[in-house]
DNA sequence: CGCAATGTACTATAACTATTAGTACAGTTA
DNA sequence: TAACTGTACTAATAGTTATAGTACATTGCG
């Protein structure tokens, strides 16, 4: 399913957090997917059980995933993930990173091209399929 | 010279080092300011020099600040931080965060919208001065 | 029903990290 | 010299991460 970094000094199950926020939000996983049980995800990683049960856990309680016992853990609507206080740091995440750019000498320009091409490779994305 | 929040699990270093990025890069530091003491700084705050001294040395790592021994800790110039690497991982991080709000249905109006005040933001800021 | 797959919860252990504490040394300024 | 600065260690404690193992409840299927 995908690649771990075990090098980064990043935990594995934030790893694993990220890869399937990534997955969800570019909308190669789609609303009510079934994603794979634990023990599999584990068997395909050659990590604990309990790594992918905490990333899984994680994934739940940010709304992302939801988990039926004896079922399986499948990919939550995006509706189920909005929480202002979220925005908020989403958005405090942006300017910094922005601001952090522009300080460092990028031309506004060129930032202003790059984020343009993130909404124009948005509308164009899986989303709408 | 600014607040920490011990409750919220973040190292207390990387704290240290994110205020300060936000300080330098806002403009509220300017280069070769000096910034205070490893110890009066620890002092100040009331935790362990050691931990100043941790997060002043990634500072100096990432290219915000330079010290010498004996003077003191200075702010860097921008050009020192510079780094094609991180350049992508911002940007990156930039894409990652704004396609994240786009999934959780902001109207990619407000998130335009957003995105332009930081730009004058930075325009208006103290940059310039 | 019986069985296998699923999520969930818990304990225990080892390795690593973060923080504090203390000491020591080297360079700079007055 | 004295007082300040950064820097480099060691040690001890607390917390986190990852692995290992066990157990239980729920679901779907033959």
């Amino acid at each position: 399913m995908f690649q771990l970094n075990l090098k980064t000094g990043k935990p594995i199950y934030e790893q694993i957090v990220d890869k399937f926020k990534e997955l969800i939000i570019s909308g190669i996983l789609k609303p009510d997917e079934k994603i794979p049980s634990v023990r599999d995800l584990a068997k395909q990683l050659t990590i604990n059980p309990n790594t992918i049960q905490k990333a899984y856990r994680e994934l739940e309680y940010q709304g992302y995933i939801y988990s039926v016992q004896g079922l399986g853990s499948f990919i939550s609507r995006p509706d189920q993930i909005m929480d202002l206080n979220k925005v908020e740091y989403l958005k405090k995440q942006i300017h910094n990173n922005i601001c952090e750019l522009l300080y460092m000498g990028i031309k506004p320009e060129e930032m202003e091209g790059h984020i343009k091409n993130i909404f124009s490779a948005w509308k164009g994305g899986k989303h709408n399929d």
